[in-house]
DNA sequence: AGCACGCCGACT
DNA sequence: GTCGGCGTGCTC
């Protein structure tokens, strides 16, 4: 059994009075006695007890389900992320399948047999009436009857109880006898204003008929939840029909064009699924991105939707639409994934996104997550962006490109001055406001500064719980902490030197460069949108001149119909991140500007101090493809993913010191375990050396992927005063190709 | 992850 | 004298 906690699977013996012909199957939901109540898990498995083992083992009280709530390929996956990643099979369980394994439970019992010499068949009652340790002690003599389920969801409805009869005779009676009548053709109301309105009659009139005990209120079993309609979206600006091909392999790549075109791209193959009865699942990476997608699809084929914001009953709605014959699209994020669907193909969009990577529990990238899963089903899978990922170039051999319009641009060279707003800038936005027409200018941060400094001691205040520089926020003179939410008025002389002269360091935020925009074009419609200022843009949408200044947010908002300018105020900020895979980032955010005007192709114009970058010159001569298989080539030689797999190894604790101390004692268990010198980075305290009052420091194991679980071992056995987290494939890796 | 047990500091 | 902080350990 395992259950969605942080734990490898657990035994249990069948439930009272069961053999094991009759026993659910694996993937079934089973209750099972935990701790001093009872938890659903979902059944991986049997083992055979021989002799007395197993005797102290407790006994599963029920099946919830009489067919697998979850697939073969789905336990399949679980297991083979759960070795993947180095996380506890349950957790992972916790991660991927949010649905239908923390519903609410009636669990009963009842005595059976007999007690005291006396032969007992009590009645069921509620668990929680009985006493812990008599419910023990009856449990372990064989003598409890045990049995949990869902309970059944009612509803009040207002139901005909009488036909209607001498009483209602009468012309001041005719709208009563009328809403009557009504009610009996319908066999029940929502309520008395609901059926009032249906039958036309006044509300009272209805009243009257359940004061008079015509009709009543009474509870009903619940309908089973409707799943939400999905609004088709047709005649899409940029996405003109460019089909994939058919195409039999296991894997198939997807790049260039516009978002809605790469989901387009995809319909012959998706119909011809549909066709052969077979189910899609198409993953996306956001919830804009799965709604967009979905209402795209949803024009030709039958789609459903599945993201964070369906809830409860409507998941478990899906679960069951999912295995009936009727084939569907479903379209979802991670949490979609193992969904019982009979699987004709799996589709991830924007492949590349880190939006991918979950944050906690087992941290696995989705998409190699869906990887496990089409080759657990045996379907194709088939993986789309705008660019390429290298690790897909590296697996992928067939790929389709879509055609990709070069983009109007325009770099401009910081080194010569100008920052924030270059000459260049300021004079298109003068033409933007002169001829009517939109801009949206990208800041990398919100806020008005990347910190306050002081301008004699050059102390920049930080933020007491990590080791962070506050962010300025000018408009209410705030000083706010993007990690941990830490906000504080921001003081007027230097804390450390009392020097009253602080000011704004420079890498600009939405703030500040909106405040530069309404001062050297005050006649501009400036608005703001970030996370912490979403200014309404529907104006702006249904055409009103103004300009956007905005951070990568604005990708998730409806496109502007009458953008003339797409503004990048300061490129470096998206590269410096010393990751790995920053320039490949910074590329993508560069081909999904065109997102913000589909169809359109409005003046890009780049700010930054580094012109000459490869990454520049490959987006302007339209070069993906020869810089993904440059990427490749420089993974190649540094021996990064997907050559070599890494792995991070973060112990954290309250105290510096604990943390040092763990991660000094890791690195030498790693190095006995085999790790060579060239395999083993660090330990060194993480770039955020503290972030909510703990300390972290980190390994980097760097090495072959047949032998990374081997060189693992010892972290997977540590037991210490530190927390520890162990990320493979993490997204934040600093130091390469340095 | 919860939830127990257990050991030290500040209060009605 | 108790309440309550969170460190350690266990869950079939």
């Amino acid at each position: 059994m395992l259950l969605p906690l942080p734990l490898p699977p657990f035994s249990f013996l069948p439930p009272h009075g069961l053999t094991l012909p009759s026993a659910p199957e694996p993937g079934c939901r089973v209750v099972v006695p935990w701790q001093s109540g009872v938890r659903v898990g979902v059944l991986v498995g049997f083992e055979t007890l021989r002799g007395g083992a197993g005797l102290e083992l407790r006994e599963a009280v029920g099946a919830l389900d009489g067919r697998p709530f979850v697939s073969a390929a789905a336990l399949e996956v679980l297991e083979r992320v759960a070795a993947y990643t180095c996380a506890p099979p349950g957790t992972v369980l916790s991660n991927l399948l949010p649905t239908g394994l923390n519903v609410p439970l009636v669990h009963q019992v009842r005595a059976l047999g007999v007690i005291g010499g006396e032969p007992v068949l009590d009645t069921w009652q509620d668990a929680a009436e009985v006493p812990l340790r008599r419910l023990e002690l009856y449990r372990r003599q064989g003598l409890l009857d045990e049995r949990a389920f869902v309970p059944e969801g009612s509803v009040s409805r207002l139901l005909p109880l009488r036909e209607g009869d001498a009483g209602l005779d009468g012309a001041p009676r005719a709208n009563q006898r009328r809403a009557l009548a009504h009610l009996w053709a319908l066999g029940a109301g929502e309520s008395a204003a609901a059926l009032a309105r249906a039958a036309d009659v006044p509300e009272n009139a209805v009243r009257a008929l359940v004061k008079k005990g015509y009709a009543g209120y009474r509870d009903v079993p619940a309908p089973p939840t409707p799943l939400t309609v999905v609004e088709p979206q047709s005649g899409v600006p940029g996405a003109t029909l460019h089909p994939a091909p058919h195409h039999a392999g296991p894997l198939l790549s997807v790049s260039g064009g516009t978002r809605a075109a790469r989901v387009l791209s995809l319909l012959p193959l998706i119909q011809a699924d549909l066709a052969s009865g077979k189910s899609v699942l198409v993953l996306a990476p956001e919830q804009s991105y799965v709604q967009q997608a979905a209402s795209l699809l949803a024009a030709y084929v039958q789609t459903h939707v599945f993201s964070g914001d369906t809830a409860d009953a409507e998941r478990l709605r899906l679960w069951e639409r999912a295995v009936e014959d009727d084939p569907f699209v479903l379209v979802g994020s991670y949490l979609a994934l193992l969904a019982p669907l009979k699987l004709g193909r799996v589709v991830v969009l924007e492949e590349g996104s880190g939006a991918y990577k979950l944050t906690a529990g087992c941290r696995i990238f989705v998409p190699t997550a869906a990887r496990f899963l089409a080759e657990a089903a045996g379907v194709p899978l088939l993986l789309a962006d705008a660019l390429t990922t290298p690790e897909t170039r590296f697996l992928v051999a067939a790929r389709v490109t879509l055609p990709t319009p070069v983009p109007r641009a325009h770099i401009v060279d910081l080194r010569a001055g100008g920052w924030p707003l270059s000459a260049d800038l300021v004079r298109v936005l003068k033409q933007v406001e002169a001829r009517g027409r939109q801009a949206v200018l990208l800041a990398p941060r919100r806020g008005f500064s990347a910190a306050l400094a002081c301008t004699d001691c050059e102390h920049v205040i930080g933020c007491p719980n990590c080791d962070l520089p506050l962010r300025y926020h000018r408009e209410r003179y705030l000083l706010r902490c993007h990690q941990c939410g830490h906000q504080a008025r921001a003081p007027d002389h230097c804390p450390a030197c009392a020097s009253p002269s602080l000011s704004p360091t420079r890498a600009a935020g939405t703030q500040w460069i909106a405040a530069e925009v309404a001062r050297v074009v005050p006649s501009l419609n400036v608005k703001r949108f970030d996370r912490d200022k979403r200014e309404d843009l529907s104006a702006l949408i249904k055409g009103e001149a103004g300009v956007v200044v905005a951070t990568t947010a604005c990708l998730r908002h409806p496109p502007l119909p009458n953008v003339a300018l797409v503004a990048v105020t300061l490129l470096d900020a998206f590269l410096s991140l010393g990751d790995f895979r920053a320039e490949e980032e910074a590329y993508r955010l560069l081909l999904n500007l065109a997102e913000l005007s589909p169809g359109r192709r409005p003046l890009t114009l780049i700010q930054t101090f580094t012109p000459e970058s490869p990454l520049l010159q490959a987006y302007l001569t339209g070069g993906s493809d020869a810089f993904v298989s440059d990427l490749l080539g420089r993974r190649e030689r540094f021996l990064y993913p997907p050559f070599a797999s890494l792995a991070k190894v973060q112990l954290s604790a309250r105290e510096a010191a604990t943390a040092e101390r763990a991660a000094t004692w890791m690195a030498g268990a790693l190095r006995t375990a085999g790790a060579a010198a060239d395999e083993l980075l660090g330990p060194s305290a993480a770039p955020v050396a503290r972030i909510k009052g703990q300390y972290s420091y980190q390994l980097f194991l760097r090495t072959d992927k047949a032998v990374l679980p081997e060189r693992l071992a010892p972290a997977l056995n540590y037991r210490g005063a530190a927390r520890l987290r162990i990320d493979i494939d993490p997204r934040d890796v600093s130091g390469f190709l340095e």
